[in-house]
DNA sequence: ACTTAACGTACAATCCAGCG
DNA sequence: CGCTGGATTGTACGTTAAGT
């Protein structure tokens, strides 16, 4: 049997797509797929992901990859808006078929954190391909979802911790909530603490366990988070920023941005104002390559205009 | 499982001077 | 205005131990 020109045995084949931003406090009820989603969390929010009972918050930017038959569900942020790219695809009739990863196997490792600007962009660029459908789309998409894929199962063997995070704490979601509700105050771990009712002993064993960072940084990252929002779409100065973020020393506050982002304040605002960047890593509303906040491609729905 | 307390160390935060 | 470097100070945090 011939394959047709835009397909190959052992690539992903797509079935929808999309890049959606979902209100704040709704969510996607509990659920089980005959097919693999990957999603990508373009920025840390306060959205959890349930698997199997098990809750994962979705602080960082996180990639999800569920396989066929696993039972979840999804609750976004109750206090913003839950950005997502999501993309849907099979290796086939058996699951046999898919490469061996260990993301595409069943219990292997639900959220993969990373602020990795190259499997962000693989991801935009696959949006960008599904919704253009130029010449050997399928194919083109194929590839590149495996070459994502092969990268994100890459960071997975790099974690130092690629096994499935405990269930975060209720107290711990109440800290993070109240760093996002003071996000403009000068916050200590102290005060942090006592807003849930634990020792700052406690609360940084607890945060260092379940998420990876002490208290101290897991702020520090929320208000460069914060700054960056606010350099891309406020014309306000860095100073005024850095201010208007409970810093009180503008000077501290570059050096914190530089050691979180790698780039100066004004860098980063000058990088992705410049439209090249924009096209590979679009940021907030209006400058994707491809319309936002719907799903770019449904594979049934171009099977039945192809039919017609 | 969690709290409390004590202690030493690392580093966060601040201040100031200065550069382009 | 944006940023860096040096010096200084305060405190966050890791560790340990004992207790509820």
């Amino acid at each position: 049997m011939e394959n047709q020109p835009d397909q190959i045995v052992g690539l992903p084949a797509i079935s929808v797509a999309g890049d959606i931003v979902k209100r704040a406090g709704t969510g996607l009820a509990e659920r089980t797929l005959h097919d693999y989603e990957l999603l990508y969390f373009p920025y840390g929010t306060r959205s959890l992901y349930v698997l199997e009972d098990h809750e994962f918050l979705l602080n960082e930017p996180s990639y999800i990859v569920t396989r066929p038959g696993e039972r979840h569900e999804y609750r976004y942020d109750p206090g913003q808006p839950s950005r997502h790219l999501f993309v849907h695809f099979t290796f086939g009739e058996a699951e046999s078929e898919a490469p061996p990863l260990r993301i595409l196997t069943k219990g292997g490792p639900p959220v993969i954190r990373s602020g990795d600007e190259l499997p962000a962009n693989m991801m935009k660029q696959l949006m960008l391909v599904l919704y253009r459908h130029p010449e050997n789309f399928r194919r083109r998409a194929g590839l590149l979802l495996l070459t994502l894929l092969e990268e994100l199962e890459s960071l997975v063997a790099d974690s130092p911790s690629d096994c499935p995070a405990d269930p975060i704490p209720s107290q711990i979601a109440k800290a993070l909530d109240y760093i996002d509700r003071n996000i403009g105050s000068p916050l200590s771990v102290d005060e942090l603490a006592a807003s849930v009712g634990w020792t700052h002993e406690h609360l940084s064993r607890s945060f260092v366990r379940y998420t990876g960072r002490s208290p101290r940084e897991t702020i520090s990252h929320r208000k460069i988070e914060r700054a960056c929002q606010l350099l891309l779409h406020e014309d306000r100065s860095v100073k005024e920023i850095a201010y208007s973020l409970g810093y009180a020393d503008e000077n501290y506050f570059y050096r914190v941005f530089k050691q979180v982002k790698g780039i100066t304040a004004l860098e980063y605002r000058r990088k992705y104002f410049n439209p090249w960047y924009s096209e590979l890593h679009p940021i907030g509303e209006g400058d994707a390559p491809y319309p936002q906040n719907r799903i770019l491609f449904n594979a049934a729905m171009l099977n039945d205009r192809q039919e017609q």
